[in-house]
RNA sequence: CGGGGUAUAGCGCAGUCUGGUAGCGCGCCUGCUUUGGGUGCAGGAUGUCGGGAGUUCAAAUCUCUCUACCCCGACCA
């Protein structure tokens, strides 16, 4: 490609939207534009590598035997209905109605449209295990999109959905679909972990997260710092501390404390450690069909903060864990959210096992400006219900049981779930088994964010001077820049050679002939992250030489015109 | 959805408080110059000042209203 026929595209400011390094080099070295908040233009060298990073992911779908098929965006409403989704389904569901008043969806995911399919076309367990996937756009209408591709409302996934007659052939399946995406983040070039994960909205049992690690991540994973756990910081558990209850030295006394609401106010005002002052959070309560119902309250040590993904799994606690409000606290309470204690409160109470083995402590009297300090359970106040319901912090011990928790940044690029039934059940798709007898499929769905490996690669990969590609997904192989080409038929006669003969040996070159200074061009070269580039002069053809330099390469290297195309086979013997 | 902010040339911004008919840098076009890290000089083009309504002799500037976008919080690949 000449750099006068293409979109080069390139921007020497960053532009003032942009918050995060992936965000303002994809609209720097003309990757993307945005078209409305969370939509985007691909430019053809943001396509190029779009393009390269699907067909690694195609690649390694096929190699584990899953089978490409594409779906529509555009969703009816009725297969929605059938699973249930289309209540549950926020507002992040965009929804129309076409010209006859027919209700439809744009596809945020596309398990009822496959488990429809399946459910026309599979028949027999001979039939299976069967995986089938998909590139495709999915559109998300998030509240808040950011980050460019990051978080785009409209965005490049690699969806796969698995059949199984049972579940254990589904975790075959899940084993080599995990397996595969390990090779995905590998041929990247990326620094990544896969972590056990919580199965949010999209349901089941088993499933883990692939998370690109960057410090503008925004999720946080718990790593061990001596085994390979590694979990959401959403599912990581907190062990019940080592230590039991000490026994009661204090008897239990009310104190005034004016003005202070917060632990760090009522820790320094009493001057005790924020460990020893009880934390009592107000949440709704739910019943068994999670209705909201009624409060609910959560004590944890002071310097915990509340897990909301582990509170909203607890039976009787509404989910999402909702906080109560300061008006519906007030009503039942009689004080306002920064005086509660568990003491003599009427509604259930939920204690994290951190809280649970403090002895002496402080907590709110559940009077405007008033602590109980010299409390302890059982004596005071009985332990009901004790759980985990604190987010891990770094040093608590792994929940495997080796060494301790270290706490990373992380971006979300892929995640694999075991479904089971949920979607099989609600939309009676079934096979016939061995017997002849109907069996519910078994499901597993699979899902990588292909545009957002972009802009998480980016983040991983980059320096003051622009993006650092890896080989295997830069839009270009290889910058061919001439130095005054204009001027010198030598050098024009040179870059045209080696551009055909780089050509033929199936690179991607960027000759950038544009009537630039080498300046402009070495710049918007690295800009762009081209992994290796050649510059050609009259002052290097006078000594018969070409020079090399990699992007993360100190410095040139001289080469001999004729050694050159060998030079550059041997740094691209993987893919030649 | 709640809170905060922004909207002026392709991009980044000043001008708004104190109303007088729009400016800077970069980019773009022309010519010369320079030619190994965003050259220098000269000349040039480009704006419904986000939309609408109002106040005024006069509005980028004041008032009202609508819209879009960004940032901070609860969701997800």
């Amino acid at each position: 490609m000449r750099t006068s026929r293409y979109l080069l595209a390139t921007l020497r400011e960053d532009p003032s939207d942009a918050e995060i390094i992936s965000h303002k080099l994809m609209l720097r070295a003309g990757l993307i534009r945005k078209l409305a908040s969370g939509l985007y233009n691909w430019l053809p060298t943001g396509l190029k590598v779009l393009k390269k990073v699907e067909a690694i992911v195609r690649e390694e779908m096929q190699a584990v035997g899953a089978v490409e098929c594409l779906m529509p965006s555009v969703q009816p409403s009725e297969l929605w209905q059938e699973s249930g989704r289309w209540e549950q389904f926020g507002p992040e569901l965009l929804r129309f109605e076409d010209r006859h008043h027919r209700a439809f969806c744009l596809g945020p995911t596309h398990e009822e449209i496959i488990t429809d399919l399946i459910r026309g076309e599979i028949r027999s367990y001979k039939q299976l295990p069967l995986t089938l996937f998909q590139i495709q756009n999915k559109f998300r209408d998030e509240t808040r999109p950011r980050f460019g591709v990051m978080r785009a409302r409209e965005f490049l996934m690699k969806d796969a959905y698995s059949f199984h007659l049972n579940q254990q052939c589904l975790e075959e399946t899940y084993q080599n679909l995990f397996k595969a995406y390990c090779r995905v983040f590998e041929r990247l070039d990326l620094k990544f972990r896969a972590v056990i994960a919580d199965t949010g909205s999209i349901g089941g049992s088993g499933s883990h997260e692939f998370h690109v690690l960057a410090e503008s991540g925004e999720d946080a994973i718990a790593f061990s710092d001596s085994s390979d756990y590694a979990a959401n910081i959403e599912k990581a558990e907190a062990l019940a501390p080592a230590v039991s209850r000490s026994a009661a030295t204090l008897a239990m006394e009310e104190i005034a404390t004016p003005n202070s609401h917060t632990i760090d106010e009522v820790s320094q005002f009493l001057d005790v450690a924020p460990s020893q002052v009880a934390k009592t959070l107000i949440v709704y309560g739910a019943d068994d069909q999670n209705n909201q119902q009624g409060l609910v309250a959560l004590v944890l040590q002071g310097v915990h903060e509340l897990n909301e993904v582990k509170a909203g799994h607890l039976a009787g606690i509404f989910n999402p864990v909702t906080m109560a409000s300061e008006e519906d606290i007030r009503k039942k309470m009689g004080c306002g959210p920064g005086s509660i204690g568990p003491i003599n409160l009427d509604i259930p109470l939920v204690v994290d096992r951190s809280a649970a083995v403090l002895s002496d402590f402080v907590c709110g009297a559940n009077k405007d400006g008033f602590h109980l300090t010299g409390v302890n359970w059982e004596r005071d106040c009985a332990l009901a219900q004790v759980e985990d319901l604190r987010q891990v912090v770094a040093g608590d011990p792994s929940p495997d049981g080796q060494g301790l928790l270290e706490i990373k940044r992380g971006i979300e690029v892929g995640h694999i779930f075991q479904l089971g039934t949920k979607y099989s059940e609600a939309m009676d798709a079934k096979v016939l088994d061995e017997n002849g007898k109907a069996q519910v499929l078994t499901m597993g769905c699979y899902g990588i964010g292909v545009s957002r490996i972009i802009a998480a690669a980016i983040e991983q990969n980059n320096d003051d001077k622009g993006i650092i590609w890896p080989d295997s997904i830069a839009p270009f192989h290889l910058a061919l820049i001439p130095i005054n080409l204009q001027k010198s038929p030598r050098v024009q006669k040179a870059c045209d050679e080696l551009y055909q003969q780089l050509n033929d040996l199936g690179l991607e070159v960027l000759f950038d002939d544009r009537k630039e200074r080498a300046g402009v061009m070495f710049n918007d070269m690295e800009l762009m992250g081209i992994p290796h580039r050649i510059v050609i002069s009259e002052r290097g053809l006078d000594k018969g030489q070409v020079e090399y330099k990699g992007r993360t390469d100190e410095s040139n290297t001289e080469l001999n015109i004729d050694e050159i195309i060998e030079f550059i086979k041997d740094k691209f013997k993987a893919i030649l």
